[in-house]
Parts: C-alpha cells; structure tokens; sequence
DNA sequence: CGGAAGATCCTCT
DNA sequence: GAGGATCTTCCGG
C-alpha cells in the first residue's frame, strides 16, 4: 500500500490540521507516514506510528479523561505527552476526541547535531529508532504537552508518497493482535523491523 | 544476535 | 501499591 494522500510540502495549519487529525485514528496513523515533522528545528520523516482508540484497552484514554490523559481529549491536532516507565516521554498527536497517534520513530533530517549531542550517539538509525529515543533526540517533554502542532515549537508537513506497511503494536499486553502498527516498508529508521 | 533484567516515577486503583 | 504505548546493558550462544 502506498500513501496517497501526500501532496506539496508546506505545513498544515488551521483548518488543514483540524481536517487531517478528525478522521479515524488508523487512517490518520497511516497517513502521517512519510510526514515531514519538526520540534525546535530538529526532525525529519516520520517512518513508524501506532494508532489508539477510546475503546482500546491499550489505550490510556481506555477510562476516561484522567488528568495525565487530558491532552488526549483535546483537539484534533493536539499534542499528547506522557512519561514512560519513569524515565522516558513518548509523543501523540490527538485524532478524534480520546484517539491519538503514538509517533515511534523517524528518519532524521533537521537539526542531526543537537540529536547526536542529546542521544549520546551518532548512529543516525538509532537517534529515533523508538518513542522514547524519538523524544530524546529532539528534545520533547511534559513542557510542550497540550499545543497543538501548527504552533511552535512544531510543524508538520506531508511529503511525498511512501511505500506503507503494518503490524501488531509493541509494548502492550491489551488488545495485542491488532494490526494497528504502521511503517515505511523497508526503512532503515524503525524502532523494530515489521514481520 | 537474542533474551533478561534493571533503572525510575508518576498516575490511577 | 501495582504497573506501565521504553531503553540500555549484560550475558550466553
């Protein structure tokens, strides 16, 4: 499968944003494949995302707004930070109300040296081969939790199209099986290859 | 290279 | 008080 849905590269603002994010939660993870995304200046193509629902047990919205959660039921475009086993943070940006979409990884364009220096590393497959190395790399926290992403320190664009593959989520142990899990088909730039 | 285990800190139960 | 939408290091094969 290929994304489509690709066309020019200037960011999505406004109306196009609210356009983009308000539609189900896979079409969006699937489309956001191959988006060009940056925080800060850093950033590059996003190769890898998971798509998560309401009604989904693995979901932190799965009870209801919460107040860790409250980003995840604001606009569509909205973006969703939370910390990760006490010790990472992992990036969302909001669908429809309670659905977002988890960004594992990209493939880095922007701002490659300020990533190295946070990372520790200049292996550039591994600067934001996963959630929590992503935000690392472009240096994400709870502080710019709950903006929504035409505004700085973010930008999004679509670029061109890309092969597109899926897969099972990593991490959960609720609701597993779904093939919710979608990728550049072949990408060096993933937190895990695709089966 | 694959699996196991530890690090660390909230939030929600 | 348990349990994570993770990552790194260490160990064995």
């Amino acid at each position: 499968m290929t994304n489509t849905g690709a066309i020019g590269n200037a960011p999505l603002t406004g109306s196009d944003l609210r356009a983009f994010f308000e539609r189900d939660a896979i079409a969006v993870a699937r489309d956001l494949i191959g988006c060009h995304l940056l925080v800060n200046g850093s950033g590059g193509l996003i190769t890898e995302t998971e798509a998560y629902f309401p009604h989904d047990e693995a979901s932190h919205s799965f009870r209801g707004p919460t107040k860790r959660n409250g980003a995840m039921f604001g606009p569509p475009g909205n973006v969703y930070i939370y910390r990760i086993y006490g010790m990472y943070w992992c990036l969302n940006f909001v669908c429809t109300p309670g659905s977002a979409v988890l960004i594992r990884a990209l493939e880095p364009q922007s701002g490659i040296a300020g990533m190295i220096e946070r990372r520790g590393t200049d292996v550039l497959t591994q600067l934001c081969s996963g959630p929590g190395k992503l935000c690392q790399a472009l240096d994400i926290d709870i502080e710019i939790n709950n903006r929504l992403l035409d505004r700085p320190p973010f930008s999004i664009s679509r670029s061109a199209p890309v092969p597109i593959t899926s897969g099972t989520r990593i991490g959960i142990t609720k609701n597993a099986e779904v093939p919710w899990r979608f990728g550049i088909q072949g990408s060096r730039y993933l937190s895990k290859p695709f089966r």
